[in-house]
DNA sequence: CTGTTAGCGCGTTCAC
DNA sequence: GTGAACGCGCTAACAG
């Protein structure tokens, strides 16, 4: 039924092993040979077992992504890019959609992807204990979105720079009362939300402003959740003039709440995002902007170069993309009248 | 180096066969030598080589997932909730990301899933050939998204009944002059595109509303495509007082459009989307709902019965989810006193 | 219940 | 330049 290596070398009047030769266009087989070999094999419908060909080889030509969230558009993003590099270089993707503790505890133990792939790309920095294991692997790693770790070829941006220069931007308008919204408390442990929480107070503290724990909400990176953030800091006593959220998704969820509230952006509360997202032209918000697919394809690409050239010294650990701020239509001045 | 059955078989005392039943759990194994050899793997760490085990038995739980545009919402949604059905359920997801003709032209002829996927689901279906040379792989076959195929279940909605229900909200607000933003010159070809827009014109004559083609444009699916094709009907002679994109993505971009116009939605131009975008809500879109994850979803719980039950009927061939139509606030009567 | 014997389909030595 | 033999790690069929 389905044709093997076998039936191409009885067909082509040759051996196996020339026609294994001959199909991988290794040395050792005259052209003529070569060509009828080919010839017959593509008559055929003839195509190596993968199976088989790594279980010999040792070579899988396949790719293990781990990513969370993937129906997120970050993520989702990210994936697309990565997943074009590696299968313009002839590489499959096994897919590991981490999003739940569940489902992320399940890949941990059992590492279905143990002699299954030749290199693992994670979309998200994982923890160290996660990180030792993939190192376990024994193959080239590689990551976006993250602090630096052993092993682990990652391409990320300068978070601080980032949300310091959103953070600073309110303030260069005026905002003494500067909320921000963060995505502490999801499962995942990363340095993203750290990093960008530190930038925050930074740049309060070297604008000589106090900083007030009432204005920090936790959005877990959704929009419902920044809903919800933006719904809690307009309860507070006294709410903020201009609120910095973690992420774009966030930073829509806030908008939401504040409409809700009929409340005015920028006029009432200015509102910076992170990210830009492919909708925050759409809602005119004033944002980081980061490449995305940008650093997908790089850490794809960083992959197989460690692949392709195995002795080569590893890349830099840690790449750095450019980030710039976008100004759009959600950041103003503070209304003089006040914030209600 | 790796830890191979033969080592977990010698330092259990038992013979490979038996370790690789007492594994898989598969009956002919005294419960105390199973549960010796468990701990013995274990404290090994050993796990089964796919490539191995694949090789012999021809099963190998993966299932290959087609799917054009990853980074686009929709797709990422579906692929997510797909993703955690099979990997539930013991399965991997090898990914194959088609959105540019290249590589859907490499994956075509190539067919690298070939010999190493136990199913596929297509979450857009394929075009006629494209469905032969998948339906050559000689495993069951699922998708979302397109009308039905043979040998294919394909789960999805019903398209023209959506996409009245939309049409003719505009036309009992009393909308005469309603346009369409369709994605019809998309590289892919599915009857998505060509279902709404019959649908459209259905409920235009059923109205005794007299079609016209300056008022159709095509936005291909995209924000940026929206945004043109929106400009493109706002430049005709007589342009619409409301408009029926076939996404949410190109409505979203038609806004921005309009936004760009100093036009205000809905008092000079109504908006309906379709899709139910998780951003709809926040830009307060007027849209035709449908479960996008729940299709995904559902249409990877059919593969994986057939799966299961290989000698079981095929679930029917095509599987409709319910829709809904979301009324917000880009939607309102024409005003009087014309578009402009 | 358990061990032995054969492959699964290919890549990789070796010989020639 | 080419073929024969062996092994990759595992599962399946057959004995016992």
């Amino acid at each position: 039924m389905t044709v093997s290596i076998t039936d191409v070398a009885r067909a082509a009047g040759v051996s196996a092993s020339t026609v294994s030769r001959a199909l991988r266009g290794r040395p050792g087989v005259s052209e003529e040979v070569r060509a009828q070999i080919a010839a017959v094999a593509a008559q055929l419908g003839y195509i190596a077992s993968r199976s088989a060909s790594s279980l010999a080889s040792g070579r899988t030509y396949t790719i293990g992504v781990v990513a969370p969230y993937i129906g997120r558009w970050f993520f989702g993003t990210v994936l697309d890019a990565a997943e074009q590099v590696f299968s313009a270089a002839g590489y499959d993707v096994l897919l590991y959609n981490l999003g739940s503790p569940d489902a992320r505890k399940r890949f941990f133990t059992s590492l279905p992807v143990r002699k299954r792939v030749d290199a693992v790309l994670s979309l998200l920095i994982p923890d160290p204990a996660e990180t030792a294991a993939l190192r376990s692997l024994g193959v080239p790693l590689a990551g976006t979105v993250g602090g630096a770790r052993d092993g682990f070829t990652v391409v990320g941006i300068d978070d601080r720079a980032g949300a310091e220069s959103a953070v600073r931007h309110l303030v260069n308008l005026g905002h003494r009362r500067i909320g921000m919204i963060s995505g502490a408390s999801g499962p995942l442990q990363w340095t993203t939300p750290i990093d960008r929480r530190q930038a925050y107070l930074d740049v309060l503290a070297e604008a000589g402003i106090e900083h007030d724990p009432a204005l920090e909400a936790d959005g877990g990176y959704t929009v419902e959740g920044g809903e919800r953030a933006m719904t809690a800091l307009l309860a507070t006593s006294r709410p903020p003039t201009a609120v910095f959220a973690q992420s774009d998704e966030m930073a829509m969820g806030a908008m939401r709440a504040l409409r809700r509230h009929r409340l005015t952006v920028p006029d009432d509360v200015s509102v910076v995002g992170f990210d830009d997202h492919e909708l925050a032209e759409v809602v005119g918000l004033t944002t980081v902007s980061q490449p995305v697919a940008g650093q997908g394809a790089e850490a794809a690409r960083l992959l197989l170069r460690q692949l392709d050239e195995p002795d080569a010294e590893r890349p830099a650990d840690k790449v750095r993309m450019p980030i710039r701020l976008v100004l759009r239509e959600t950041t103003a001045p503070p209304n003089p009248r006040g914030p209600q």
